[in-house]
DNA sequence: GAAATAAATTGATCTACATCAATCGGGAAA
DNA sequence: TTTCCCGATTGATGTAGATCAATTTATTTC
């Protein structure tokens, strides 16, 4: 290796890493030739996000397809109330977004934020389009992942309508075991539709009679 | 016109208008070379549905991609009481079926039955991929309803966790103005996840305090 | 067009979950 | 350490919607 400033090592092995995660999801995803990995490289947005921090806020246009390489953000709504109704959570080798201002380019009513600091790598939506339209296998696993998206939302309608709270909790417990403990309590209930005291008393009575 | 019989004549009269609403569907939505046009009428398959008839049932694996072009069906699951749930309506112009069981081709947990008698134009699963991968057009097309289909599903998802019995009510009306007077009361009440008398109580009195 | 069947309404009562309020941690800041 | 604050717990009570049951009103069916 050549000499290079140490700041600049510094930012290039730090980005590689920060990259890396992505990388290895679509190394196991798809076979991509160098010259496509480095395409999709090149139009990567690194991004890293403190606890709290907001990724996208209510009222503003979703510029993004958003891919989490690190920690854990949810995507809610908020209530004229001014109640949180968590509408999704993403992790690591997860996609976040939302689609509907994305695809309409209208102000966006949902928010998203990190529970955990973050890191995620963005694409813009014209070059994430572009990256689909160069790579039809990219564009395939893209397709693959809305695909099997909308049936989980279906699953989760299901639930929905037809569950208890007790059951909704366990099967969120069950669906999501690799990363439920992360999540404080309150929004996984804020998730179910029900309210914290309501989860809190069904994860200790488990329903006392 | 040749001579052709007349009992020829009827069948080739009655496929065609069957097929039309279809045809009218995708030329509205994308522009197709005829050969393009008749690929896809080749492969098409044609299927008159009576009232209650079942297009799918619960066990068995879902093969197809389906266009409603007459009538009204739904798409719902059984609970262990015998309690059905209603996923999903479909009408004239829209597409229905069990995405998750033809993709995994598994058995499915869903059924899929006629409210009115219906006609549908059916696609195997393959035949509906080759023209997928033969048209983009129609390929884009499709991408462009499972994106949007998914967008919907959250909606749901959100006003699911959110609202209560009678806003789900109201917006149901709003959403499905041109359809929703003809869909039995309790099946509107199963798919929005209320009971039938819960339902009748809300639209009579818009409750009464 | 009557009989049979199914869908919607109405009333009385019950219950799962919400609401309100007080208390109890347990981790971050000073 | 101590203070602070936020999240979880616990209790008392309220309520939206469920359940059960009886009619009434449509819709099929013959």
């Amino acid at each position: 290796m050549r000499h290079i400033p140490s700041s600049l090592i510094f930012t290039y092995f730090y980005k590689k890493n920060v990259y890396d995660t992505f990388q290895q999801y679509l190394d196991r995803k798809i076979a991509l030739t160098n010259d496509e990995k480095e395409l999709i490289r090149s139009v990567s947005i690194l991004k890293k996000l403190r606890k709290k921090q907001y990724l996208l806020q209510e009222g503003d246009v979703w510029k993004y397809d958003a891919f989490i390489t690190k920690g854990c953000m949810r995507m809610y709504a908020v209530d004229d109330k001014g109640i949180e109704h968590i509408i999704y959570f993403g992790v690591e080798n997860w996609w976040i977004g939302d689609r509907e201002s994305l695809l309409n380019q209208t102000p966006s009513r949902l928010n998203i934020d990190a529970i955990e600091d973050c890191e995620v790598v963005l694409f813009t939506g014209p070059n994430f389009e572009m990256i689909c339209s160069k790579i039809p296998a990219f564009r395939d696993m893209v397709h693959a992942i809305i695909s099997k998206s909308f049936n989980v939302n279906q699953n989760r309608i299901l639930s929905g309508i037809s569950k208890s709270a007790e059951e909704k909790y366990l099967d969120f417990l069950q669906k999501y075991a690799d990363f439920a403990m992360r999540i404080p309590q309150a929004m996984i209930a804020s998730y179910l539709g029900i309210k914290p005291e309501t989860l809190s008393r069904i994860r200790n009575g488990i329903t006392k009679k």
